[in-house]
RNA sequence: GCCCAGAUAGCUCAGUCGGUAGAGCAGCGGAUUGAAAAUCCGCGUGUCGCUGGUUCGAUUCCGGCUCUGGGCA
């Protein structure tokens, strides 16, 4: 373990960083986030701001982990069940609300504690980044799509090297979400994506941040998300897929790439077994878990502890 | 007991007309600025089942053995 990690830095006063300013509790999926959360609330009259882009969906609750009413013990939770699984969502909406809430629960003289694994909604919080004020155009997106599919991403590519040729060096050909992106933004607002980022560094972070990020050594971990993922059959994950499906036959881009459901459509149109969805289930939350992480390595002044269990964290955080 | 087919990376398999081998998946690392639980990039030494023979040289050809499928009795 090194300084930077280590909860025992003596640069680090935790009783400090509690004080006035916002808790972030973060860890790839199935470490342990949501109980910590809750206790943290109980002892510091606290109030939970999901930070998790899937557990925002109405309807989504045993797939996506989210607490239920039980185990939320009181606690205030905030956003959860916001959107409609026809919703589309992004991080700027996120950062959007999330930052209201937070100011909200400021402004009553209680502890803000962001909770969730969604790497990008979380750095936009902590950089304080700042998105232009342009909404997405779906129809130029889909405009863009078709021009790809059609002639292959050449022709994009170059326009982007003409236009924009800081970004079109740093992205790779065959990242095209990203480059059709940088097109989509230079069309959409004159501005190169290069300038967008510059300018979105001009502010910086709304708030004070305290961040933990709840880890397991990997096997570990690993285990822990299979035998959740058993855990979620056995309360009734199919069933609630059934139910989502019949009620939104047609789930948003967003939702729809909800790990724990998208395995089991195949499954519901007869093509591959329930064992293997299952599996498969397991396989893309591990490969999810191990991306999460890439995320929380290279975010700054996080405070790492590993193999705790929820009362032990509760101390360190409290010490 | 006989016949046939296999035995190669953690898994599924490709390949070498004889010059010690490569894909997908897994695993590991990285990226990530309006779809992010998504998307993209990078990393491949393994007694080529064991054992004899032929050969300058065998994982590759030939013989024997072991194991695994399938078939015939």
């Amino acid at each position: 373990m090194n300084m930077k990690n280590d909860y025992r830095n003596e640069n680090d006063n935790l009783i400090n960083h509690l004080d006035g300013s916002v808790i972030i509790i973060t860890g790839p999926t199935a470490s342990g986030k949501t109980s910590v959360s809750i206790e943290l609330c109980k002892k510091n009259d606290g109030e939970i701001v999901c930070a998790d882009s899937m557990q925002l969906y109405k309807n989504m609750n045993i797939g996506t982990a989210k607490p239920t009413i039980q185990e939320r013990e009181g606690v205030q939770h905030h956003l959860l069940d916001i959107l409609e699984p026809t919703q589309t969502f992004s991080v700027a909406d996120y950062q959007k609300m999330a930052t209201e809430t937070i100011k909200d629960i400021l402004s009553r003289g209680k502890t803000p504690v962001l909770c969730g694994g969604t790497g990008q909604y979380l750095s936009a919080m902590i950089e304080g980044t700042v998105f232009i004020p342009v909404k997405t155009d779906m129809k130029l997106r889909e405009e863009l799509e078709n021009i790809f599919k059609e002639s292959g991403i050449e022709a994009i590519y170059d326009e982007l090297q003409k236009v924009d040729p800081d970004s079109a060096s740093i992205l790779h050909l065959n990242d095209t979400k990203r480059i059709l992106r940088a097109i989509e933004v230079y069309r959409l607002t004159g501005m190169t994506k290069t300038q967008m980022n510059i300018k979105s560094k001009e502010k910086g972070p709304d708030f004070k941040f305290s961040s933990f990020c709840i880890n397991h050594d990997r096997e570990i971990l690993y285990d822990r998300i299979n035998g959740r993922v058993d855990k979620m059959i056995e309360d009734g994950l199919l069933a609630e897929i059934v139910e989502l499906l019949k009620e939104y036959p047609l789930l948003s881009n967003t939702a729809y790439q909800a790990i724990g459901y998208k395995e089991f459509f195949p499954y519901i149109k007869n093509e591959i077994s329930l064992d293997d969805a299952i599996n498969q289930v397991k396989q893309s939350t591990r490969n999810y878990a191990k991306r999460q992480l890439t995320w929380f390595r290279k975010m700054d002044s996080l405070i790492w502890i590993n193999n705790k269990n929820t009362k032990e964290i509760i101390d360190i955080i409290c010490s």
